[in-house]
DNA sequence: CTCGATGCAAATGCTTTGCAGAAAA
DNA sequence: TTTTCTGCAAAGCATTTGCATCGAG
């Protein structure tokens, strides 16, 4: 069993996640429209990292007709279902990311580029726990992000 | 030589920092003014991590005819300097803590009553360095910030 | 039909800047 | 006197929301 790839999401996998979203709606009262199924269906498609605008987009390359605040209020009802998550890195703008619920991952962030990579660190994982516990706190999320210069832009 | 609290600064360790506020300025061919003098000694004074608006309150305590631009400068000018480091936690707002040289520290972050706690972890530090240069990235600076539940909010 | 969803445009909240008067040097 | 700094008010910008209309159930 291998580390499954970040790349690219696999239909089955989207098909997944769509279903939750689905159950979840459902669950909610909520409707499924057009614009949140095409939303959640670019969010999931595309890998990585993006803003609203990025998002929005996205969106419209397939339907130009759909609004900023449909996005906004899409996404935000992704991350109140567990589906993405929000991030802020350096800059002012909010990003979202699907959300993996296997495994926790954090990023290495190229100052220049702005390229996000993303690792994982159980090692580091498991000693974030012991620290939360010996001031009493109990974890609920951790944010551990690395700044630098990619090897690309090292050379530059 | 034990580790130095964090909790409050001496008077001493003050006026190394205004020092060195100073010898900037007038490297830089800046002014000393009452404003920035008040605004760099509260700042100082303070222990913790303060929105502008915060800092503007403490200020405007002592001179209550400060305004925010004047914060707002001051504050990036400590930044620039390298005496003050700008954050961002979960909410919009930026907020600033002295800058350490000696020893890095992170974050641990209460989300119900936004306590900060300050720890420091040299081992994941370390780890870091390795991690990053896995990857190719020369490291300049990292953020690692734990969010849960402080002892006395997870009793209510 | 009904009630939630959409899209626009306006409001918000924080940050940043232009400018005329004030104050260092 | 010259040049920088201050304080106000206005501009920027990403995010949020009110509301009339649209469309899923």
């Amino acid at each position: 069993m291998g580390r499954p790839s970040r790349e690219r999401m696999a239909d089955a996998a989207i098909d997944a996640l769509q279903g939750q979203l689905s159950a979840y709606m459902e669950r909610k009262g909520l409707r499924s429209t057009s614009q949140r199924r095409l939303v959640s269906d670019v969010f999931f498609r595309a890998a990585g990292h993006h803003s609203l605008d990025e998002v929005l987009a996205m969106a419209r390359a397939e339907d130009p007709r759909v609004g900023y605040a449909t996005v906004y209020r899409t996404m935000k009802l992704l991350v109140e279902c567990g589906l993405a998550n929000e991030r802020q890195f350096g800059d002012a703008v909010t990003r979202f990311e699907i959300a993996h619920h296997d495994s926790h991952h954090d990023h290495l962030i190229c100052l220049e580029c702005k390229r996000i990579v993303e690792f994982e660190d159980s090692e580091v994982e498991a000693h974030q726990e012991a620290l939360a516990q010996r001031y009493g706190f109990s974890l609920v999320s951790h944010k551990h992000e690395l700044y630098g210069l990619c090897a690309e832009c090292q050379r530059k």
